[in-house]
Formats: structure tokens, C-alpha cells, sequence
DNA sequence: ACACTGACCACTG
DNA sequence: CCAGTGGCCAGTG
């Protein structure tokens, strides 16, 4: 695979702590100017390769659940979160706010 | 090479 | 709050 692409999303993806949250953008930031948002996205397309990598813990920059289709059921993503902890409501993440993990701030 | 798409984000009005 | 616009970069037909 020449794609190291994905495998720097998975990276910041499987250090999302248990009970946390972070969205598309931050990531995005994070891995710097070789990564846009949308890159991350289609990386998280991916991830269904990946087993290991919580894809459940990346939400839109609203806590928005935008990736929950991606799961095998429509529900698999809001359930895995609440299984974590993570309220959520209306496939949005309950007090997003507060459980919003910037890896640029967290890591580094 | 071209056009279109995509689990997005920020800005503007 | 909602709609429109531009940007981001890789994959696909």
C-alpha cells in the first residue's frame, strides 16, 4: 500500500480516548496542509479495512453521526458510542462540546 | 485529460 | 438559522 495517507488518519483515530469524540477537521489539521477534511472522509471510507480504528469516535464538526450509513446497521454507530458512554440524541453527540478531543491540542 | 463525486469546513450575507 | 460559495485532494468512468 503506498497510501500512508490512511494509515496517519487510523494513527489519530485509535488515539481518540474511550468516551471521546473529535471530528473530520481536526484531524485534518492536525496531519497538516497534506490533508483536507474531505480527504479524511474519503480516508474514513477506508477504515472499513481497519477493524482497530473507532471510525464511530469521527463525527462532523457539529457531533453530527454523518458517517453512521457507513456502518453495517443504521444504528451500529449511535450504540457503539453509548457503549462508550457517549449520549447520543437525534444522531448528534450529546455535549459534543465537552467530549470534543483536538488531537492538535491533546497531542501536541 | 475532463467531469463528477465525496463519512467536510470556513466564510459571507 | 439558512443558503450559497470556494477550497481541499484523490478516486473513478
Amino acid at each position: 500500500m503506498k497510501n500512508n495517507f490512511f494509515e496517519d488518519v487510523y494513527e489519530v483515530v485509535c488515539l481518540i480516548p474511550k468516551g471521546r469524540v473529535t471530528s473530520y477537521g481536526a484531524i485534518a489539521k492536525y496531519l497538516g496542509s497534506k490533508m483536507s477534511a474531505r480527504m479524511v472522509g474519503w480516508a474514513m471510507n477506508a477504515a472499513h479495512t481497519r477493524p482497530e480504528v473507532p471510525a464511530h469516535r469521527v463525527v462532523n464538526r457539529s457531533g453530527l453521526l454523518t458517517g453512521k450509513h457507513h456502518f453495517g446497521t443504521p444504528t451500529a454507530m449511535q450504540e457503539a458510542l453509548q457503549a462508550e458512554g457517549v449520549q447520543v440524541v437525534d444522531d448528534r453527540v450529546v455535549n459534543f462540546k465537552e467530549l470534543f478531543w483536538d488531537p492538535q491540542q491533546e497531542l501536541g
